[in-house]
DNA sequence: CCATTTCCATAGCGATCACTATATATATTG
DNA sequence: CAATATATATAGTGATCGCTATGGAAATGG
């Protein structure tokens, strides 16, 4: 059992891990550039210092929402490359969950990652760089369950290029969201995407 | 023959083609809210009340640029369409076009339209749904060929939903292009897409 | 030449940007 | 009760935002 002792001094309002919860809604909805400090201390009800007592920077904020970000939905979308040993199923998977990402009720439409800093201006090169990163880091683990999966596809496919084929898919897919915000809609380009899949499987 | 008389006063350095070139430049590159109405001046060589001579706002300059482009690169990543009566050509066209503008050389890479304004704040609303509009537009036509050539597809294919797949298609492509511009990965997530529209024809 | 017309350059408008120095309020420790 | 430690709110930093008022420069017509 651990006993939190009482820190010294007057408590913080928000902790840091609710500050970035609502950090992450407004830079998912808005995006880095167009998100400002302003708008993020009224919605989360606190005076700029007390930000800035919790993170350095806006640009610091925004990795840390990125982070989050990941280890919460990035890691529900991926979750069925762990969970099936059959590839179709996996990435089957994988783009419904995106789905339920990318529609889902209770915050913004389409994808922090897939459509973040996508464009920018020069002086956050260093966080559009970071972002693009990611996406092809997303397509390198599909590429390695692939890899991992090599016995299920007829001889000589080409999985790296179908696992950014399916990068494509995703990232398409997060811009219909923003666009259409319809499960049904991205259902159909998942289903038709997987066919692709189905077709260099081989049984 | 239009005798074209010289206007009174002191003639313009930059005409507003010149202008709308160099804009959808920067425009392309970073987006409309990223881009700076110093920076576009700079560019120019002019000075701000010279631009705001030729275009009223940001925003309607925004906006002309994103009517040169579609009337240029636009129109020539969808040549395709009129071009062939076989579908899988047209599209087949279509996507190599897209190719070609989105890692083209002489400007930026991706797309204005694909991946324009996703990310934006609300006092932008009224722009990003102009370019949401604008990619459900392009959707639009290709569904619309596609209904044209009906007779190629197999019966009770989802005509609308596989346009909206070779959108979905596009618009990751769009993103690639930032990410890695390479025309050779985007030629191969091109062909997996193809394979789709190959299983849904009739032969 | 002068008068007229138009564009351009300088400078700066109020608003907002990310960020912070200062001082006060609120908690704990002894 | 101090004394201390921390977070807070007020207010404002210089820089940049989109945009413009003013006045002079450069072309024309007469």
């Amino acid at each position: 059992m651990e006993m939190e002792k009482a820190p010294r001094g007057r408590p913080r309002r928000l902790d840091k891990e609710k500050i970035l919860e609502i950090a992450s809604v407004l830079f998912w909805q808005q995006g880095y550039e167009a998100t400002s400090i302003n708008e993020l201390v009224t919605a989360m009800g606190i005076t700029p210092p007390s930000l800035y007592a919790a993170y350095s920077s806006k640009e610091e904020l925004y990795l840390a929402a990125i982070d989050r970000y990941s280890a919460s939905y990035g890691r529900q979308m991926l979750s069925g490359l762990a969970l099936h040993s059959c590839v179709y199923e996996a990435i089957r998977t994988v783009l419904y969950e995106c789905v339920e990402v990318f529609v889902g009720g209770d915050h913004p439409s389409g994808c922090m990652i897939a459509t973040g800093l996508v464009e920018s201006s020069n002086a956050q090169g260093a966080l559009a760089r970071k972002l693009a990163d990611l996406r092809q880091q997303t397509i390198k683990i599909i590429a390695d369950k692939f890899k991992a999966c090599e016995t299920q596809f007829v001889e000589g496919t080409d999985l790296p290029a179908l696992a950014s084929f399916f990068g494509a898919t995703i990232q398409g897919m997060a811009v219909q969201a923003r666009d259409v915000n319809c499960p049904t809609e991205l259902h159909k380009i998942a289903e038709h995407s997987l066919s692709v899949l189905q077709a260099s499987r081989r049984f």
